[in-house]
DNA sequence: CCATGCAGTTAACAACTGTTCTCTGGAATT
DNA sequence: AATTCCAGAGAACAGTTGTTAACTGCATGG
C-alpha cells in the first residue's frame, strides 16, 4: 500500500513546503488569523485552487507549521537540560544554544511566540500540546539530577514550565534583538545590533542564574 | 481653551468607547491584524466612515486599547511589590491579584498576550514600552527593600524583568484557566473550571516562590 | 438668533477574499 | 499500450474589504 516510489509525491511535497515556507515569510509582518489562502498560493506561483489539494485550510497550515517548527526540537532540549558539568557553563551553553537557534531561524521562532496566543485555536492547541510535551521531557531530565532529590513530582512539573517559560522568553527577547538593525538605516550599523545581542544574552543568562540558584535552595 | 462644557464630546467619547469596546470584544476569536474596520462599526451599529472621526486606522484603535488594558496598571502593581510583610504572604497576594484581575477585566488580558507578539508593530512597540515603565517602576520598588542592599543596578532591572513577564505568564495561565468551561458544554460544569483556576494558582504560586528563594541566595 | 463646526450618514468605487465546478496533462497502475 | 489517478489551472460566484466624496442635522460659539 502505497509506498510512493514517486516523482509524483516528490512534487507534490515541493510544492506544499513552498506553501509553507510562503506562508511563513508572508507571517513576519502580519498574524496567521488574517494570512490570506489567496495571498499564500499568489507567493508561491500557483493557483488559489491548489492549495486544497495540501491544506483544508490556512489553519491546517499553521499546524503544519507549528509542527515544523518545534517537532525537530525535542532532542536538542533533552540534550541540554540533561545534568553534566558545571551549572554556569550548562547556562551559557544554553543561552548561545537558543541565540544560534533564533539565528538560524528566525522566522520559526517568531511564528511560535506570535501564534502561542494568536487569534486561531487549532494552532494555539498544537503549540500548547508540543509546549507540555517539552515541559515533560524536561522534568523526567531534571529528576535524574541529583540536586532534584526529594521533590515532589508538582515541583518538578513547576520547575520543568518554567524553563520552557524561559526558554520562550529568551528566544523573543533575541528576536528583537535581531530586528534592531532594521530601525538604523543610515550606515549598516550592526555594532547596535550586536550590542543588543549582547544584552540580551546578559539579561537571560542572569535570569536563568537566578532560577538556578532558587532551584538549589529550592528544599530549605 | 476648550474646557469641553458639551454634550456634543461626551457623545463623541461614547461611540468612541462602544468601537474599543466592540473591538475587543471582536479580537476573542481573531488578532489584530486581521480585524476589519466594517466589522467594528457594524458590530457598534454606525456606518464604516464614522470610524475614521475616531481613529485614522484599526492599528491605532489597538493602540488606545493598550493604554486602557495597561495605564491604569501601574499604582496597582508599585503598591503590591513594595516590600512589606511576609514573602510568602506577599506571594499570595499578588496570585490572589492576577486572578482576580483576569477575572475582572479577561479581554484586556488577552488582548495584551495576543497583541505583543501580535502582527501589527505600532501595538507591538506600544506594549512594550508599557511593559518597560513596568519594568522601570517594579525596579525601583525592589530597591527599596533591604534584600536587595548590595545588587547591582543590571541585575535590579533583570530581576523586574523577570516579575514582568512572570506577571504575563501568570495572566495567560489563569486565562487558559478560564477557557476550560468553554470546552465542557454538557453541564455547568464549574468542578472542573474551579480545579484548573487552583491548579494554575498553585503553579504561579511555586514558580513565584522559587523566583523569591533565587532572589535572596543571589549575593551568595 | 444665526452661522459655523463636526459626528455620523449615504452611496459608490475598485480590489480583494474563500469556495465551487470543470478541465487538462502527465505520472502511476494494470 | 491502455486506463486510471490526481496535482494543478482556469473561470466564475457572491461577499467582503478600505477609502473617497458629498450630504445632513444638531450642538456649539458669536
Amino acid at each position: 500500500m502505497s509506498h510512493t516510489p514517486g516523482v509524483r509525491q516528490a512534487q507534490k511535497q515541493k510544492t506544499r513546503q513552498a506553501l509553507m515556507d510562503a506562508a511563513l515569510g508572508l507571517l513576519e509582518e502580519q498574524s496567521l488569523s488574517s494570512l490570506g489562502l489567496r495571498e499564500v498560493t499568489r507567493a508561491v506561483g500557483v493557483a488559489p485552487t491548489a492549495f486544497y489539494r495540501h491544506f483544508p485550510s490556512v489553519a491546517d497550515l499553521g499546524v503544519a507549521l507549528v509542527e515544523e517548527a518545534l517537532g525537530s526540537l525535542h532532542p536538542m532540549i533533552r540534550t541540554t537540560v540533561s545534568p553534566a558539568e558545571d551549572s554556569d557553563e550548562r547556562i551559557a551553553r544554553a543561552v548561545e544554544l537558543i541565540a544560534g537557534h533564533v539565528a538560524a531561524h528566525p522566522a520559526h521562532v517568531r511564528f511560535i511566540a506570535r501564534e502561542r496566543h494568536g487569534g486561531v485555536q487549532p494552532v494555539r492547541d498544537a503549540i500548547r500540546e508540543q509546549l507540555a510535551r517539552f515541559a515533560q521531557e524536561v522534568k523526567t531530565e531534571l529528576a535524574k539530577d541529583p540536586v532534584s532529590a526529594g521533590w515532589s513530582d508538582a515541583d518538578l512539573l513547576m520547575l520543568a514550565g518554567l524553563y520552557v517559560d524561559q526558554m520562550l522568553v529568551t528566544g523573543s527577547l533575541f528576536l528583537e534583538a535581531l530586528e534592531v538593525q532594521d530601525d538604523q538605516e543610515a550606515q549598516d550599523d550592526h555594532g547596535a545590533q550586536k550590542e543588543a545581542r549582547r544584552r540580551a544574552a546578559d539579561t537571560a543568562t542572569r535570569q536563568m542564574r537566578l532560577i538556578s540558584i532558587g532551584r538549589r535552595h529550592w528544599l530549605d
